[in-house]
DNA sequence: GACAGCAGGCTGGTATGGTAGTTCTTCGGA
DNA sequence: TCCGAAGAACTACCATACCAGCCTGCTGTC
């Protein structure tokens, strides 16, 4: 997952761009664990670059919740905090939930094939094992949700939030049998959307996003030094 | 309105911070109207202090869409887009009939006097014509209903979208049959929630936040220059 | 040996000079 | 008069230097 959606304008693509996306993805790739002390000065000469556009994807990565800038102190990768998380996830339901209205409304039995498509895809990801595969597949199937209810937008909101929480996953989706209960999930939101059973759509939708319980309790107690409070 | 909610953090307040804060009112507050052209130079000049502070607010104000950051060009306040308004706003749709189900679920009777203490103080200020105390009031009543639901994050993620609606609020909140017509919708949710009435609530919830289209279409008239597309 | 106090080395915050890219103006030629 | 090219006047971007807190560790004293 990369963010270029961001740059919507025709900017032209600058050092602290560079910068600002290489400590990105190395964070939520966990390269980068929670807790790393980093400092603008030790950044800019692993880059090679000055202290100033280090500072600015400090800022910009500062207001994304990914890192924790102490003034005169240090700089360090956030910890993931259980509540931050669930806040996240109640943002992420609110939103799912209301496009999924949408979708079921708005469904039409031309975008079976789609959906169908990534579905096979899925399956076969999980059975061969290819974490990074399921994740991107996982990442396109709710966004094909986003399509069929109208609200292709939404998904950069969910996304944003997700952010967050996707360094989460990284530590406990690469277990295989969590991902052959997502994929179900996701036949079972299919198929209810397919039959336009709106109330099963929205039960199985929270069902599947209350899934996260799981994985952050065994996160939690696998690597707690990435937690705080 | 400040945003003191997201120094969560014990940090230092800076320059940065001071001007950031002096230029997101003044935008939201249209004294720096849409597609007002600064300078970094221009603005640190205007609080007499150097180039640096001011491009990290320019930075921070980039990322909340209220600024377009044009490298090598110039930086303009953005102009208000009608979609970008949409989506703001069916984010917050999503959220807040969420929370109302919530609120609804635990809403307890001790919260009636707090609610009542609200709605008779927006009644006065809509007598009064006072615009900038019923704005402050109808920010309140929404926390109010966040916090009776236990979700007190919630609305600061409601507030963080709101920043950019507001500036369009500004322009059209102030007809008084307008505020009349937010106020009683207020009561109405007041009434449903206290009734116990889940499905009214997200019903009326969900008229309150559909005037928007109303306030969008007078604006997009009467300031045709303060819009993008 | 324990502890107070100071010094030095960290951190991020601010100021300023210079660079490269863009736009606007102006001046000369057709 | 009109058009175009050169350059002046901006812009934001980057590099560097300096500053003010904070922390640590040494040292001197009791």
């Amino acid at each position: 997952m990369s963010v270029e959606a961001w740059d919507l304008e025709t900017t032209r693509r600058t050092t602290a761009d560079d910068i600002f996306e290489k400590l990105r993805a190395d964070i939520v790739s966990l390269d980068l664990p929670p807790g790393t002390k980093l400092s603008e000065a030790e950044v800019a000469r692993k880059f090679d670059v000055s202290r100033q556009p280090v500072r600015e994807a400090f800022i910009r990565l500062g207001n994304m919740k990914l890192l924790r800038i102490q003034p005169q102190r240090a700089t360090i990768v956030r910890r993931i905090s259980r509540s931050e998380i669930l806040e996240s996830r109640f943002i992420r339901t609110a939103v799912e939930t209301e496009i999924m209205r949408l979708a079921c409304e708005r469904y039409d039995p031309v975008h079976e094939k789609r959906f169908k498509g990534n579905l096979k895809q899925q399956k076969a990801a999980v059975a061969a094992g290819d974490t990074d595969r399921f994740n991107t597949l996982d990442y396109a199937f709710h966004r094909l949700i986003c399509e069929t209810a109208g609200c292709d937008f939404a998904f950069k909101t969910i996304a944003e939030n997700k952010f967050y929480v996707d360094r989460l996953c990284m530590l406990s989706l690469s277990s295989k049998a969590g991902q052959q209960e997502v994929y179900e999930d996701h036949v079972g939101i299919f198929e209810r959307l397919h039959a336009g059973d709106e109330a099963g759509l929205i039960a199985i939708t929270r069902l599947h996003l209350s899934r996260l319980n799981e994985t952050l309790d065994y996160a939690e107690k696998q690597y707690p030094a990435y937690f705080e409070d």
